[in-house]
RNA sequence: GGUCCGGUAGCUCAGUCGGUAGAGCAUUUGACUUUUAAUCAAAGGGUCCCGGGUUCGAGUCCCGGCCGGAUCACCA
């Protein structure tokens, strides 16, 4: 934070630790050798992985990194540096570089981030190696690294301080490195299909698409609140309503509410439409979708997911809702009383509250001792019209509305619907959610409704979560980079 | 929000019954031209999360708080 320059002229130059201090000497003795601490752009040859896999014996190179590693001897030393992309050992001779530039190589720290040129060998225990014949400082660190075996373990420093972690969990930078394939791929598979992508409002008057809190945040210009967006469905459906036939948004919503392994108040999700569809087309849709990230990006159908093996093999099973609990709970589960099925979630162990009714109380018991089984990849369809109120009720049967689940090791990844597009039916529901409150009706949205939309298919992926299951994680921090904490103490 | 667990050196972790604060890595000094958790010898390094209390004496026991983790509830 403060400049290095005013630390090296005031007494603070002996603030910090005793290894910053030493750190700080260290670089001073550098620059009095003709190494400056903080260098210029370094034009490298090839990264480290680059250089790995290219590797031709004798071929001068120019190389660049963090050192992550140092073997110093009395005439020789050995250092691994690190790109990001992988990394690669170094070898210094005091006879190639002279006696003052091999000394002040000895005078670099762990951290420090420098560039080299030499010839690429292969060292007696078969490694290959950069024997260095001039070296530059790019960046003095002046904190030490976490240590080397263990890594960075500590959870709460590892989310806090991401820089760290990167640098000295390996397999960190791995996952985040999925994350942004698995975002590329989900596009171009999109776009080849024809789906075109759009940026929607995350500044919004109404807040809608969703049953959540949203931020609030003040307009000056205007002089009104606006707030965060928790959901793009309600732009989406405008566009759909404008005849962009095939549409999807992959990006934030925010929502107001606690953290927990699986919640983030900003997570990133992907919503699709698609005019004259319904949850069939998108059925078919977002089993094609895994398949092509399984394959290209993973290379395999089967995850690894807290002690369970995932198959994504398609075509996944499918069940009816009631036909799930039935299979469950026994067949003659919908013949019971509400007494019944009361006693019956008491039994399981589900919480129930005082006034709920016989649907209410089946959900409750599906959602805590149902869902939980659904490990391999399981579409629940023909759900009771009360869970989902804003899709088409089935064709053959007005109490059930024409949706999917997707339930993927035991977690809901993915919901679809046969989407509303009836005006007068949108209308009432909203005003039912508004309870009253009519300024939290999206006017606009009815206005397009208004206008016609066609039948459309509708589906919502939560990125984060089929990370999660894609990179074996079990906590939504480990596949965000910089997940939201409380302020430090 | 409730309950339980954790916070000790830069990092990873021990710390017994309440009695001088420990190890490994890292750091410093010395030796060492094929090491790779380099090795060998020696040395330095602590706001024991914060604030109270009990006690002759607290890292340790008690109370309050902060941060994190797990779990339940709430919220979708």
């Amino acid at each position: 934070m403060r400049p290095i320059f005013q630390e090296r002229n005031m007494s603070e130059e002996l603030s910090g630790n005793e290894y910053r201090q030493q750190r700080i000497e260290n670089m001073r003795k550098l620059e009095e050798a003709g190494f400056p601490a903080f260098g210029q752009a370094f034009e490298r040859t090839a990264t480290l992985a680059e250089l790995h896999a290219e590797f031709e014996l004798e071929k001068t190179v120019k190389a660049c990194g963090r050192i992550i590693a140092m073997r110093k001897m009395g005439k020789m030393a050995f250092a691994h540096i690190s790109d990001g992309s992988d990394k690669f050992q170094l070898m210094v001779k005091k006879d190639l570089l002279g006696e003052e530039t091999f000394a002040a190589f000895k005078l670099l720290d762990i951290g420090d981030i420098i560039g080299v040129e030499g010839d690429l060998f292969i060292t007696q225990t078969e490694e290959q190696t950069v024997r260095v014949n001039s070296w530059t400082l790019l960046s003095k660190a002046l904190l030490p690294l976490p240590e080397k075996w263990h890594g960075l373990q500590d959870v709460e420093t590892r989310y806090r301080q991401r820089s760290l972690d990167l640098i000295s969990n390996p397999e960190v930078m791995d996952v985040f490195k999925k994350r942004t394939q698995v975002m590329r791929e989900i596009r171009a598979f999109l776009d080849s299909r024809g789906y075109f992508e759009v940026e929607t409002p995350m500044l919004q008057q109404i807040a809608g698409g969703a049953a959540a809190k949203p931020f609030k945040a003040y307009y000056n210009a205007l002089s009104i609140d606006v707030f965060m967006r928790i959901a793009p469905e309600l732009y989406l459906k405008r566009l759909i309503v404008g005849g962009m036939d095939r549409v999807y948004e992959m990006n934030r919503n925010f929502r107001n509410e606690g953290l927990d392994r699986t919640h983030n108040p900003e997570f990133t999700c992907l919503e699709i439409y698609q005019a004259y569809g319904d949850m069939r087309t998108m059925q078919e849709l977002i089993q094609s979708m895994f398949t092509h990230l399984a394959t290209t990006i993973f290379g395999k159908m089967e995850f690894e997911w807290m002690g369970n093996t995932i198959n994504l093999q398609t075509p996944w099973r499918e069940v009816a809702y009631h036909d799930l609990i039935k299979e469950h709970l026994g067949t003659d589960w919908f013949e019971k009383s509400l007494d019944d099925a009361k006693a019956k979630a008491a039994e399981l162990d589900v919480h129930i509250e005082a006034g709920m009714d016989f649907k209410t109380v089946t959900h409750e018991i599906y959602d805590k001792t149902i869902e939980g089984t659904l490990i391999q990849p399981t579409f629940i369809t023909r759900l009771p019209k009360e869970l989902v109120p804003l899709a088409n009720a089935c064709a053959d049967d007005p109490e059930l509305v024409d949706v999917f689940e997707l339930i993927i090791g035991g977690k809901e990844i993915a919901p679809a619907y046969s989407e509303l597009n009836n005006p007068i039916e949108q209308r009432k529901r909203f005003e039912e959610q508004a309870a009253g409150d009519g300024s939290k009706i999206d006017e606009d949205f009815l206005l397009a409704l208004e206008h016609g939309m066609p039948p459309t298919g509708g589906m919502g992926i939560g990125i984060d979560r089929l990370l999660m299951l894609l990179t074996g994680s079990d906590a939504i921090r480990d596949v965000i980079l910089f997940p939201q904490l409380k302020p430090r103490g």
